[in-house]
RNA sequence: CGCGGGGUGGAGCAGCCCGGUAGCUCGUCAGGCUCAUAACCUGAAGGUCGUUGGUUCAAAUCCAACCCCCGCAACCA
């Protein structure tokens, strides 16, 4: 917990799912690396010890069939596609301290300790798995889901052929975590939001747990089981292993220690289609495994193409890069994190980005600073003005930003992104009424004394603004802070404290913010 | 009777848990200002809060039934 902007002591360590790159990264991935990555900039902000981790999973039967289907050697395949998704990083300034694949040397020795540890506990046994088996979707099917093909054919629900199929298995099991798992979310409700997530999690839970099947022996793709070859683990369980991976374990020293230890805060963003594994398999795993669970899980929503599902059926898939090309970087991650209510499903389209980009970054942010430094351009020498003595509209004005940290602090501690970006945004709106009312370009004739200090408060709102927006849109958020002389030291939360220094000789100003417009009609880009 | 989410002025949403003047953003209309990125500020119009019934002095908010939309149903963010 985080109340205010005091530091919190506790090291904070949060990580994206891992991609699963059979395809190019879409919307949805873009989509959690930026809300993962705002998160974790906030807290670095924040001053607090940050480490954010993302990556692919690159194993399982689909990477091996889509590869085939290229004619891909697959681990060539895999390199291809994951480069995507570090591509898409970059782009999008995703600043992740370890980006993670699950075929590294390392995801395998971490995986197979903890394979271990769930054996030495004794929840790892050998038995048969049979079941209607679809090789197309890589899933066995109960009976009942079943549907009738042509003649006597069964299909499964995705329309894929089943056949009954038999296969040794490792199995763990989960049916003895039941209860382990239900005490968790009744005496932890933080460790999976939003709340409706839980409920349906644990509505699921109390319906009965399966053993679950974790080692496949159909393909090779995967991490070896312990001292049985012939077996690699369900793709799940090293895919989930990577969050330790990446602390180093089985070093229980280190980065393990600090991030997933005692008195670390460790946070999974995670997609609602797979809070399954992350907060059933994935602390059953640890429990048995001896190993303490991440802090808290959240289950965002997903993105819907005009209120549809993405898909590539319908051909409306969107690629994140050419939504970047298009608006600007800065320009889609204000976007998804302010206009998507975090946790909900959220819709998106060109006219929403270019509507909500022009009104709140544009007109509202970009305008500000634009008519404050060019005032202080033009008629202060492009020197900082002195702010003199507060009146009480100024008091008002202060005051006011004073409560926005402490705001936006409790929002993130509740990952309600929007919510905060919406306190920091009131700012905004207060000081273009502010300026509005204050009419320096009227008091100039008279008092330019005054119209100076009125202009070194907007400035400094402008300053306070740009250091409060830094973690959602950092490129632009900089360049308003070289556009007021700031250095690199004096961008994180603590400066908002330093005001802003009369006689600093800023830069000329330029615009930040261009308004958006529609891009052509034809092509969907 | 599979599970879950949702139906609030033209559009998109908040409010519902803890009943008591229906709020926000965009759009529309009128006005102000002119420092600024056709921006900023002010005001107005526009909603029987899916339907029906119930509880209550009082319901968008609680209860019941029904209608409609959308996801999920052990491996797709």
């Amino acid at each position: 917990m985080n109340p205010g902007m005091t530091p919190d002591s506790k090291p904070f360590y949060v990580t994206t799912a891992i991609s699963y790159p059979n395809g190019k990264p879409h919307i949805g991935h873009a989509y959690e690396a930026i809300a993962t990555d705002a998160i974790a900039r906030f807290q670095r902000l924040s001053g607090r010890d940050v480490r954010f981790q993302t990556g692919v999973d690159e194993h399982g039967l689909k990477m091996v069939k889509t590869a085939r289907e290229r004619g891909m050697d697959i681990r060539e395949f895999a390199d291809e596609m994951t480069q995507y998704f570090i591509d898409m990083c970059d782009a999008l300034n995703i600043d992740y301290d370890r980006f993670i694949r699950t075929t590294e040397e390392a995801n395998h020795r971490a995986a197979q300790a903890i394979w271990k540890r769930m054996e030495e506990k004794g929840d790892l046994y050998l038995d048969r798995y049979e079941g209607w088996y679809s090789v197309r979707d890589e899933a066995y099917y109960d009976e009942k889901e079943l549907i009738d093909g042509e003649g006597d054919e069964k299909l499964s629900p995705q329309g894929t052929p089943v056949e009954w199929t038999v296969e040794e298995s490792w199995f763990f099991k989960l049916s003895e975590y039941q209860d382990k798992l239900l005490e968790l979310y009744e005496n932890h409700p933080e460790f999976l939001k939003p709340d409706s997530r839980r409920n349906e999690i644990a509505r699921f839970v109390e319906g009965g747990l399966r053993d679950l099947s974790i080692s496949r022996t159909s393909f090779d793709w995967g991490v070896k089981v312990p001292g049985d070859d012939d077996h690699v683990m369900y793709v799940w369980l090293d895919a989930l292993t990577n969050y330790l991976t990446g602390l180093d374990f089985p070093d229980e020293e280190g980065l393990y220690a600090r991030y997933w230890g005692e008195g670390a805060e460790s946070v999974h963003i995670i997609g609602k289609d797979i809070v399954r594994f992350h907060t059933v398999y994935w602390p059953a795993f640890l429990i048995s495994a001896d190993l303490p669970l991440p802090s808290r899980v959240f289950g965002h929503g997903f993105l819907l193409n005009r209120g549809q599902k993405e898909s590539k059926s319908l051909g409306n898939v969107t690629d994140p890069m050419a939504l970047a090309d298009n608006f600007g970087v800065d320009s889609v991650r204000y976007f998804l994190l302010r206009e998507v209510s975090f946790g909900s499903d959220g819709s998106y389209s060109p006219e929403a980005i270019v509507t909500r980009c022009n009104a709140d970054l544009a007109n509202d942010l970009g305008n500000l600073a634009q008519r404050t430094l060019s005032m202080i351009a033009k008629n202060f020498d492009g020197t900082v003005p002195d702010p003199g003595e507060p009146t009480e509209a100024d008091t008002a004005l202060m005051a006011l930003f004073e409560a926005i940290p402490t705001q936006a602090a409790g929002a993130m501690d509740e990952f309600a992104i929007h919510q905060a970006l919406e306190a920091i945004w009131k700012g905004a709106a207060e000081a273009n009424l502010y300026i509005s009312e204050q009419q320096p370009w009227a008091v100039r004739k008279t008092d330019p004394e005054r119209a100076g200090a009125i202009l070194y408060r907007c400035a400094e709102a402008v300053r306070q603004l740009a250091i409060l927006a830094r973690w959602a849109i950092p490129a632009s958020a900089d360049s308003l802070l070289d556009q007021l002389a700031q250095t690199a030291e004096a961008r994180d939360f603590a400066a908002l404290a330093k005001p802003l220094e009369p006689g600093l000789t800023l830069p000329a100003p330029q615009g930040v913010f261009p308004r958006l417009e529609m891009p052509e009609e034809q092509g969907d880009s």
